[in-house]
RNA sequence: GCCGAAGUGGCGGAACUGGCAGACGCACUGGACUCAAAAUCCAGCGGGCCGCAAGGCCCAUGGGGGUUCGACUCCCCCCUUCGGCACCA
């Protein structure tokens, strides 16, 4: 502990106090308009790291700040507390992940009381509960019902290190978002949530989200990424039926000179078995179907493809156009099959190359003066090795040629459709959510599957489907599979014995809908009662890591577009203001185990208090700026604290009770007036826009301020000093509440400082006698000079001119112009 | 490759709609207090130049152009860093 205030009673004492008297326990009642302030959940992982302390510093200073304006706030939290970390840590400690979770929360609860944040602990919310996740089950059966939740055999991506299957959204680069290991497919049964059923809501509601970072918004965009074109049919030779293909560029067709199909593709099988060597192409087809997702490391992965020895028809053109397999077609994507423009697309450009395909172009780019030059170089771009994938001008396509891109995708779908071949058609990036995990640790699914009626859902009154107690965990298929009195399970329709289902849920389903609970946290009828979440939403401010920006961020979309359509709310969107926080480093280095530079919130804790780290972290950087952590700045910030203790203590005898109106007696009571009125200016203003960083520094120049007035004026004028300590506790308030509210009760007061008003400045205050005017020539700042506010342009411009380093500067030269910007500035152009 | 954000002193960062670049803090330097140190208080602190001094001049917000009376801020090109997506047809 560092010489200093007595942070450590003061803190205790003020925790103690809010607790006790459950200051921060808030209900839908009242005249005061409500606000949602919400931070992201954290997993209980065992301490509360920097992060965290950032993002719940953030959280509390935006809900104390908007008490202060006379909301009524909820500020609630919970804890994510399904999941692997507590698995993996329950089998190397040889303990059970229930334990070793409800002591991680124990203790991270314990430090965000130390940390001194305004929770309504009332609310509550643990994931791991039965109170919780019997809700997860009851939204499973709703999708169900709907038609939401199905199951489907599928490849799917394989985590061996964690021994479950992972989202699409949580590989990353071809590896497990959690460990890094690279990820495998594998063909399981698994439970899906149908997202794609709302890939355009999903997409069409971010117009809705205007105060959502621009970044998040594009993220999102990207991850659905909704590509418009067409379905066209291309004969096979030799079958009768065709094939489909998904092109957004259909105004290429004549410059489609082959076809390739996925490895997954249905008509794969069928066409290969014409071939003579049909053994050898069908292990080659095998072998690109077992390509992990990741080979490649860095580099772009090579493309492999074979020749079916079948061909299709080009429907535009008529010919033959040869039908190829390659790794490079997706089967998940548009239709698994492609028609291959190598002139205008860079892979098929490449594929072409390597395989001696015809290369043929059909567009040009429009700029390039098609009257002047009649020459066609069709062969341009090919020389250029570079294929042109721009819209253009089409050449080379029949009747089609001459038309620019736009107008030939118009034409040629309209043909298309005429003929009967080809549809509009929208495709997504955006899959199903595959929600089924092999793991203990997590919500049962509440499905039995009976041998006569097949797929059965748990009928509501049976929730919740209890998560059993298993004292021993090991890797490898799902746990659960091994309990037998969890696994043998009466059909709920006919009676007769059937097996539940043994996965767990991906613990994404609990958070994505965890901040409804909230607003109504013991109900046990319903997963909340829809007049109280009525009441509290939407969430006014969210706070959290931008690492959520598509995982999270897109799940909670999705199941608020889910309540909706069951008719639990009335909105679209869940979330008004999104704010994402930047990280916490060290030395410039994300803070890590491997690399030893983490920072432990507790140890600054214990050495300056915890109104110092909060401090210090608000203002070391703008929240969404990465912030790196230094030791030295925390002392700074507790320096600060420091000086107003000191110079308080010093006064506090004779200005704990109110003695008398503020009057001001000369200039620099003056001085010190105007200052405070501008300081509060200021930090109402930053606080509006979240920029704690300035709104913290304008507090230390007022302090600053104050000790040179403190140095001038040896007779102090008491009730002006009070009036000030009275203003630096209430705008310190949000960040340093312990402090804030210790010098608040020294000063005769006896409520919580938090439901205080934030002080205004006096307009009057604000407005100056004098003003020092900028005076430039030619745009160069050339002198200073002190007028009286609200000076016109001309008294102005003879002030300047009287000033000798004005007239200095323009000696010899004549007056062309005068720029004036009242009250700031005055610029004389002359030559 | 595509999309996005950012580049300002020794460091973290200010400058809200174009108008005094470097607020505030850290580090550093000097002074006061002290037997001494720490703590504290006071002062200085982008670079270069002129001047004994008061003061003054020039350069400077990644680089190069442009718009403007005036650009960290707007436009174009380039460089670097970070983040996201990545065979999506």
């Amino acid at each position: 502990m560092r010489d200093g205030y007595d942070f450590r009673t003061i803190e205790q004492k003020w925790q103690k106090k809010w607790l006790d008297n459950r200051d921060f326990w808030v209900s839908e009642s009242g005249d005061k308009p409500k606000y949602y302030a919400l931070e992201m959940l954290p997993y209980p992982s065992g301490k509360l790291h920097m992060g965290h302390v950032r993002n719940y510093s953030l959280g509390d200073a935006v809900a104390r700040y908007k008490r202060m304006r006379g909301y009524n706030v909820i500020h609630p939290i919970g804890w994510d507390s399904f999941g692997l970390p507590a698995e993996n840590a329950a089998i190397k400690n040889n303990t059970h992940p229930e334990k070793w979770t409800l002591e991680n929360i124990a203790n991270m609860k314990q430090q965000c009381v130390r940390l001194g944040i305004s929770y309504d602990w009332s609310r509550e919310v643990t994931t791991c509960l039965p109170d919780y996740y019997r809700w997860n089950q009851w939204f499973f059966l709703r999708m169900y019902e709907r038609g939401l939740a199905y199951r489907k055999k599928g490849v799917v991506n394989w985590c061996n290190v964690c021994q479950t299957v992972l989202a699409n959204e949580q590989v990353e680069d071809g590896r497990c978002w959690r460990d890094e290991s690279e990820v495998e497919k594998r063909e399981l049964e698994q439970w899906y949530f149908r997202i794609t059923d709302y890939a355009e809501p999903l997409l069409a509601d971010l117009e809705q989200l205007e105060s959502w970072p621009e970044k998040v918004i594009t993220m999102q965009r990207n991850w659905i990424g909704k590509s418009i074109g067409a379905r066209v049919q291309f004969p096979v030779d030799g079958s009768g039926k065709p094939i489909e293909i998904f092109t957004t560029r259909l105004d290429t067709v004549y410059g489609a000179t082959f076809m390739v199909l996925a490895p997954e593709h249905p008509r794969v099988e069928e066409l290969l078995s014409k071939l003579p060597d049909k053994t050898t192409a069908v292990e080659e087809v095998r072998k690109y179907r077992a390509q992990q997702r990741l080979i490649r490391e860095g580099a772009e992965s090579e493309k492999l493809g074979i020749f079916t020895g079948t061909s299709a028809i080009n429907p535009f053109t008529h010919e033959q156009i040869p039908i190829w397999v390659a790794n490079f077609v997706l089967m998940e994507y548009g239709t698994g099959a492609i028609m291959a423009v190598p002139a205008h697309d860079t892979r098929d450009f490449e594929f072409a190359k390597k395989y001696g395909l015809e290369i043929r172009p059909v567009i040009e780019p429009a700029g390039n003066s098609p009257m002047s030059s009649a020459e066609p170089r069709p062969s341009e771009s090919i020389r250029a090795e570079v294929p042109y994938c721009e819209y253009g001008r089409l050449i080379h396509s029949g009747e089609y040629s001459g038309l620019n891109s736009e107008e030939a995708l118009k034409e040629m779908f309209a043909f298309a459709r005429k003929q009967g071949i080809g549809e509009p058609a929208v495709s997504y990036r955006l899959k199903d959510w595959g929600i089924s995990r092999q793991r203990y640790w997590g919500t049962p699914i509440p499905i039995i599957y009976c041998p006569d009626c097949g797929t059965v859902p748990v009928p509501d009154d049976q929730l919740p489907v209890r998560l059993p107690r298993v004292e021993t965990i090991k890797l490898g298929a799902s746990p659960l599979a091994t309990v037998e009195e969890f696994v043998n399970a009466p059909c709920p329709r006919c009676g007769k014995q059937g097996r539940r289902e043994a996965d767990t849920m991906d613990t994404f389903v609990d958070s994505a809908w965890y901040f409804y609970r909230y607003c109504d946290p013991a109900n046990s009828k319903m997963p909340f009662d829809p007049d109280k979440v009525k009441y509290w939403f939407p969430v006014d401010q969210y706070i959290g890591g931008v690492e959520h920006a598509i995982l999270h961020l897109i799940y909670m979309r999705f199941f608020t577009k889910v309540m909706r359509d069951i008719g639990l709310v009335s909105w679209d969107e869940p979330v008004l203001n999104l704010f994402t926080q930047g990280m916490v480093t060290k030395d410039g280095a994300k803070m890590s185990k491997n690399k030893g530079n983490v920072v432990d919130p507790d140890e600054f804790m214990d050495a300056f208090g915890a109104d110092t780290v909060r401090l210090f972290i608000l203002f070391a950087a703008p929240p969404e700026k990465d912030l790196d952590w230094s030791e030295s700045g925390v002392e700074g910030c507790f320096r600060f604290l420091n000086r107003i203790w000191r110079l308080f203590t010093r006064h506090e005898s004779s200005i704990s009770q109110p003695c008398g109106p503020v009057e001001p007696r000369h200039e620099e009571d003056k001085k010190l007036l105007r200052k405070m009125h501008q300081t509060l200016n200021r930090a109402g203003q930053d606080m509006a826009r979240f920029h704690m960083n300035t709104a913290i520094a304008a507090a230390m120049e007022f302090l600053n301020s104050l000790y040179d007035y403190e140095e001038r004026c040896p007779e102090k004028n008491l009730p002006l000093l009070r009036e000030v300590f009275e203003k630096i506790a209430l705008i310190l308030s949000p960040f340093a509440p312990h402090f804030c509210e210790e010098i608040w009760q020294r000063l005769g007061h006896s409520g919580n400082i938090s439901f205080e008003s934030w002080p205004e400045a006096d307009p009057v205050w604000l407005l100056e006698e004098e003003i020092e005017m900028v005076v430039q020539v030619n745009g160069k700042l050339r002198a200073k000079i002190v007028v009286p506010a609200g000076i016109d342009q001309d008294s102005c411009l003879k002030l300047a001119l009287q000033d000798r380093r004005i007239q200095g500067y323009l000696e010899g030269k004549a007056i062309r112009k005068v720029v004036y910007v009242p009250s700031k500035l005055l610029n004389i152009v002359a030559s």
